[in-house]
DNA sequence: CATGAATGAGGTTTCATTCAT
DNA sequence: TATGAATGAAACCTCATTCAT
């Protein structure tokens, strides 16, 4: 991360031949190795190239600096774990406040523990990268998901649904976080499950109220 | 020729003297005045040495490495805001649920804006020193307050009171740490109470109806 | 943010391209000519890499560590010189005692009067990176040669040749060197090489006579 | 070894009271602890004055530079040995020239074995001070007893008592350190008491000759 | 396009030495 | 005299990035 901040994180090129498709997969593939293997401190672009089985040259042909990597990365991840949850949200339209907030949190839940290591891995970076614009893309994208989720309950109606969907998914980070770091063994998780759900539940209800 | 490095994060000697305590503390104050007007990755030992108006010879003589400066530092912000938060538990002693959380998200809300700027700083140098573990102590110790506040509750009684505390305490951070990000206006921090309220006053009573 | 040291002193990457060995050899002939000219203490990395000619980073191209650059200089000249005792020992197989000794301690003299500034000069080198190890293997080269040389020798049979190598070659380092501290001037040396010649001699007969 | 390397390493004042006598021991003493324990890297004149248990400021008063301790601590080490050779030439005077190379003998390796581990740890600060010197001096010293003795030799007498000594001395150094080297276990030992001796009666045998 | 040798600013850390108390 | 906090030059080493081949 020494020298120019400038760059656009934007990738260098559209990989348009099937190699260079592999060659970025085969990169990202690498990062993700050498940060779960290594640590954050020991990634660097060097060790990733050779990993990846490709020369340090080859990595700036597809990504413009390191933080570029590192955001795509990120975004990748990050947006797996959104999708998720909009599908969730997508398929529980109609359906009452407790059978929604029970479908997303499993469906957060799921999509955080099957790479729960990456997971925690990834946060450094994100943090470094300013993950906060990229987490806070993909949250609008799921409170969108939510927002207009809720509004087709069967069992209730929301005033202001984009305040309600933000605070709803980004509070459910949090108690996920912390039982990921408590080492997230599966009694855990399923009494993290009832939690969050009535967490959900609790708030909406409560907001719906006024 | 180097020399190995195990070095734990503790101080490497208490300060006796009274010079002591103000150098230490100047070093502390100007690693937060770096960290906020360069940024995390501009913060190293020489800079803030320099801001200190000290050598690095003397930030070396209290602090083992760079780590343990960072340690302390979120050591003890992490740290004040959980004893506010305690305070404010232990003020609404008794009172309704509705009554306890609207004061600890209040407390929560007013440190955490009082040092908008610092929070969102802190937040890579916290990830990069393993601060989970430190926001996993100040959190358990929170925890406890809100745990051994919820007892005393007027109006309900819980059955599994620590879970709830650890969820109730992870969950207001996420919604806070968005909307620090967004900019923090008040408008936006007066609607962030009445949710945070609504989120914890809803849990709880979800919780407490099974 | 340091990292870990563990680091053998085997040579990081062996220089393939011709540009490697052209850089490999500038550090290591400046690296002799900084320990000569300004003395161990003042044998920086940086210097030496000045010298060269090259970036300090080159120089952590290809080794791993200081002590590795050092270790390498102690090898190559130890190695060398016992190279040329061992050539002579082959030399005069099946000769008389004194024949045999008169040519290794020619031999030895000559490599190291040769180099003599250098060999004062890699002293300090040698103990830092303990050259005891490096040392003792070269020297159990050139005492296995020796052992072989006296077996063959036409005036006399030895019982143990193997330890009598040892003392040998021991013995013959130090007058070696302190005639070396005293200057060096021709009509010392001339006298040495009587001297351990006669040493050399002397102990041989000695020996056999049991 | 940093700063100025002007300053003499002659002590900065004679310990005239009982309490600086007192001081100057116990840094010499805890030198020898900390080079033992920690080794020649770690030997820093603050470790050194807090195992003595007075502070840097008080080291500073004693020794005007670190070398200086240094030179100190191999002076006595060295003189010891040295004056216990002397010794031993004196109380062999008159005898044979086997009798007089087996006392020698035997007490350098009494001197050396019984701190042999002082002794290993000692040639590097004496490398690295320049010890040459004073080795030179005390092996000068021993030099001139053992050119005494040999004149007193009942069965031989030398023409260059001075050379030969000169030879005799430094050429035992070597085996010698070559046995410590290699783990010094007493049936070795054992077996290096005949071969010094073989050696020197050897040598002096071949000498007288001419 | 790929390679990988080369770069060098800059980071962290040590430690001999001084001097105000 | 003793203390030990402070100093700061300088050592070692890393790693993102470039560019000649």
């Amino acid at each position: 991360m020494k020298r120019t901040q400038v760059a656009s994180l934007n990738p260098r090129k559209l990989p348009a031949q099937v190699r260079s498709v592999a060659t970025v997969d085969a990169i990202l593939q690498a990062a993700i190795q050498v940060l779960l293997a290594d640590g954050f401190e020991k990634m660097s672009t060097t060790r990733i190239a050779e990993r990846a089985g490709v020369s340090v040259g080859s990595f700036y042909q597809y990504f413009p600096n390191k933080r570029a990597l590192l955001a795509a990365l990120v975004q990748r991840h990050v947006s797996e774990v959104a999708a998720r949850a909009e599908r969730a949200c997508q398929a529980v339209q109609g359906a009452t406040i407790r059978e929604m907030c029970k479908t997303i949190v499993n469906a957060f839940i799921d999509a955080k523990t099957e790479r729960a290591d990456l997971s925690r891995a990834l946060y450094l970076p994100a943090a470094v990268v300013g993950g906060a614009a990229i987490v806070k893309a993909q949250s609008d994208r799921v409170g969108n998901a939510v927002a207009a989720m809720l509004q087709t309950a069967s069992d209730a109606s929301f005033e202001q649904p984009k305040l309600l969907s933000l605070v709803l998914v980004t509070a459910v980070v949090g108690p996920m976080q912390a039982v990921l770091e408590m080492g997230a063994n599966p009694e855990l998780i399923a009494r993290l499950r009832q939690q969050l759900t009535a967490l959900c539940v609790g708030y909406l209800i409560e907001a719906a109220r006024r």
